[in-house]
DNA sequence: GTTTGTTTATCGCGCT
DNA sequence: AGCGCGATAAACAAAC
């Protein structure tokens, strides 16, 4: 209920850097990279504060996307045409905000040289291994094929496809504890049923926070034992018309120097694990779309992160 | 011309 | 006080 007098919620500065505003959206496709648009469509179709002011607000998001190491560029190919390249979390930015605040990391990323084969640390590295992770999903789609219906790309939800909710995931950061700015701390968490946050919890706790599909879901939404499980394929680019998949990564920024990182993964370690189903609202549009058997072969894929996980785990 | 991407600079804030 | 991070502005280049 807005104050009177004064702006709505919604009116508010959401209390997220640009940095995680910018890795939910990447978070959110089923890709896990996105065009500069599109990132900008999902700040503006979530957060209506950032219907204003545009020049400003995109500006600073461009300049985090070439300034943050977290941030990688993956080029289109040739014959796919269209503005900009995609941008991708790199694999292994790992959660940078788990002290609990999306203001304010911990410390900045920093991409470093590292023998480690299991984690591309180089940004050239990690655009291969994006597209290759995505490629896999595209396959996996094919393979089983899957039918699903036509969708409006990732504006339907959030990580419909993929089981997998890396730090980033929208699902992730407004399941967990934070502070706003206020210096209040809560918990979207606290009062919920069975586990979940509440639609209209969520909705008057994050008012600043507009998703016509997580907030105005209305079907009931199942979440099958096996769902966490699985991971599923990719919409967007099949769905979308027109847009897939860019090919051949390049290297695009200069590679800094660097130390192994292999600390890294242990401190992914904490996050993935507490990205249990139970952090997940149930509104998540995605648990709809992953009605397939756990035994799809679309298990065997996994997103970076994931990857990262069971390696980490073993 | 517009969009996208890079780079530099400055300022405020929080932490140590 | 010094440092690091985030936000903002601005200039510039390249691509579309």
């Amino acid at each position: 209920m807005p104050r009177p007098g004064r702006n709505t919620y919604s009116d508010q500065k959401p209390p997220y850097s640009y940095i995680s505003l910018t890795a939910m959206a990447i978070q959110s496709s089923p890709e896990k990279m996105l065009p500069l648009s599109e990132i900008y469509k999902f700040i503006m179709d979530r957060f209506p504060y950032y219907r204003e002011n545009t020049q400003r607000w995109q500006n600073s998001l461009r300049h985090n996307l070439s300034f943050n190491d977290c941030f990688i560029k993956i080029p289109r190919r040739p014959d796919q045409p269209g503005k900009g390249s995609f941008w991708a979390l790199h694999p292994s930015c790992g959660d940078m905000f788990e002290n609990g605040s999306f203001l304010r990391r911990r410390k900045r990323f920093k991409v470093t040289i590292t023998s480690d084969h299991l984690a591309p640390s180089k940004p050239a590295d990690a655009a291969l291994y994006l597209q290759q992770q995505a490629k896999l999903r595209l396959s996996a789609l094919a393979a089983t094929g899957t039918h699903l219906p036509p969708m409006n790309g990732y504006n339907l939800g959030v990580s419909q496809s993929s089981s997998f909710k890396h730090p980033f995931a929208i699902e992730n950061i407004i399941a967990r504890d934070y502070k706003i700015p206020g210096g209040l701390a809560f918990t979207t968490m606290q009062p919920m049923s069975a586990g979940y946050p509440l639609h209209n919890q969520l909705s008057t706790t994050w008012p600043h926070m507009y998703s016509s599909t997580v907030m105005d879901t209305t079907a009931p939404i199942s979440m099958p034992n096996g769902e966490y499980s699985t991971y599923g394929v990719p919409l967007k680019s099949i769905c979308q018309g027109g847009q897939t998949l860019p090919a051949i990564p390049v290297p695009i920024k200069p590679t800094p120097t660097s130390v192994p990182r292999i600390s890294a993964l242990h401190s992914h370690l904490p996050t993935f694990l507490s990205s249990s189903p139970q952090s997940l609202s149930p509104t998540s549009p995605q648990t709809a779309i992953s009605q397939s058997s756990p035994a799809t072969p679309g298990n065997s894929l996994t997103s970076p992160a994931s990857v990262l996980l069971s390696v980490a785990v073993h």
